[in-house]
DNA sequence: GTTACGGTGACGCAGCGTCACCGTGG
DNA sequence: CCCACGGTGACGCTGCGTCACCGTAA
């Protein structure tokens, strides 16, 4: 039987001799032969069955000290809770990616639309599909308050998705939702605001849709001039002699990296769903 | 405009004064104020628009130094690209952890049905369906030589699945192929071995099908029986006056954990494709 | 003698967590 | 005086990669 050196050991198994010499120390592989004279190891290539093993272990999502347990525990079924235990771990980080996907998705054509729309104080009627968002109520009327408040409700909204385990990526899509009734008799109160979500959700609590239908929108490139382009928005409706047909939302479509002290730039589309006269 | 103190910052923002400290180090989120005679640091609340953006493009897949330095750059496109490099990135992993899972899945069922099977050396009939295989010529009659040499040719395999990035998981659930017309003349000569793989596969060149259809098969638990076994499974066939229908395959369906200076522990089914007199 | 290997030990990496030890604001 | 906070600096964690420095087999 001829034995292999650290270096053919490691060429064979494409993995490098540090490596090696690593799982020497943490007894995770121990070379069949070490010459006491040079401390030369000695590997027999059987051994290359350990170190498939170990890959193996590692690949499935194991760090090296939970592996040397399992080996040293000597239990056959070892390997059968693994692959069981990984294979819903596998599952459900393919939900996480494809949720993740998605979120990345709608941030891009948010993005894209953006730039390629109407500039800022346009005025626009555009079709937009059905909705789906998940509310929290903030407690406090948005309007009433500057960039800061609004930054401290944010931040609640923040804790709350990370208490809930909601994924995080939904958080670059928020808007606020300023309800019909209030809107008609002339309110400007919003105290809710919300993240756009993609279906099936966990939770639907505070889950919420929006339907369909045709939306007059304006772009605002900053927080401070929303309220005003909110009062054109509805000036204009009038003007064509149009009605309200649902809740006024107010979306945050994009933001630009913030720069040092620079206090968050946003891009926002207000919109109101609408009946227009023929 | 209050400001905050680290702690406040860190508690309202679900992160830790640690990370902040960190962040600052880095230059990423300078305080807004330094107190020159303690040091304490004061954030403004709407320094948290920074922090989203930070971790936004960490959850983007991005490093802290390459986060500071887009930051600097202050590219107002940096998001765009960020975003179209993710999406492909993220459709990447989805494909590999969806390859990833059906192998797993495999394997588990593999060593499911070996534990509930027929024991070692148990001649039994089974209806197989359509495979494919990846396959590598190892140049060497693996028959011919016990299983050091097999190992050799295992490693081979393993540098050409890496050389060719393709995922290592495959590696679990290997085999060997022997050709019907060999078998029909009496050879016992194979020098393929194969993983078995899922469709679709990057590559076709090396690819090959296995047809469905009834196999008569024997189980194995050592590699040293292989042969042996073979030769039981061709008698059993002349006695039942069946006839071979198509390559003889030798398949690796479960292994134990390696301990210590174990060689490899195999299970293994041998399959001749068949049809039988009625 | 050369050269391609082998050995050990120390440090580095990212992104913080976790001390220890000390100062501070209320 | 207490106590919750703040500061700095050092070390730890994983899984090795990468030195430096020295010995060795062919």
């Amino acid at each position: 039987m001829n034995l292999l050196r650290v270096g053919d050991m490691a060429r064979i198994n494409s993995i490098s001799a540090q490596t090696l010499r690593y799982y020497e120390k943490l007894g995770l592989l121990t070379p069949e032969l070490v010459d006491p004279a040079n401390g030369y190891r000695y590997y027999s290539i059987k051994q290359s069955a350990r170190l498939d093993m170990i890959q193996h272990m590692k690949s499935l999502g194991m760090n090296l000290t939970e592996i040397q347990e399992q080996l040293e525990k000597k239990d056959p079924a070892v390997i059968q809770d693994l692959l069981e235990r990984q294979c819903r771990n596998l599952s459900h980080q393919i939900r996480q990616l494809q949720t993740t996907k998605k979120a990345v998705l709608r941030e891009l054509e948010n993005l894209r639309r953006y730039r390629s729309g109407p500039g800022d104080g346009t005025i626009i009627l555009e079709y937009l599909p059905e909705r789906t968002i998940y509310r929290y109520d903030g407690g406090l009327n948005i309007y009433d308050y500057g960039i800061e408040t609004y930054e401290y409700i944010l931040r609640e909204l923040k804790s709350h998705i990370l208490l809930k385990k909601l994924p995080l990526v939904y958080f670059c899509n928020v808007g606020s939702i300023l309800r019909r009734e209030r809107l008609e008799r002339g309110e400007f109160v919003s105290t809710e605001i919300f993240l756009f979500v993609d279906t099936p959700f966990p939770e639907t609590h505070r889950l919420e849709t929006i339907p369909a239908g045709t939306f007059l929108c304006i772009y605002c490139d900053s927080f401070h001039k929303e309220r005003a382009y909110a009062g054109k928005l509805l000036q204009a409706l009038e003007e064509q002699k149009g009605r309200i047909a649902g809740d006024y939302l107010c979306e945050v479509v994009a933001e630009l990296p913030v720069f040092e002290q620079e206090e968050r730039q946003m891009f926002i589309k207000l919109q109101i769903p609408v009946e227009l006269r023929k």
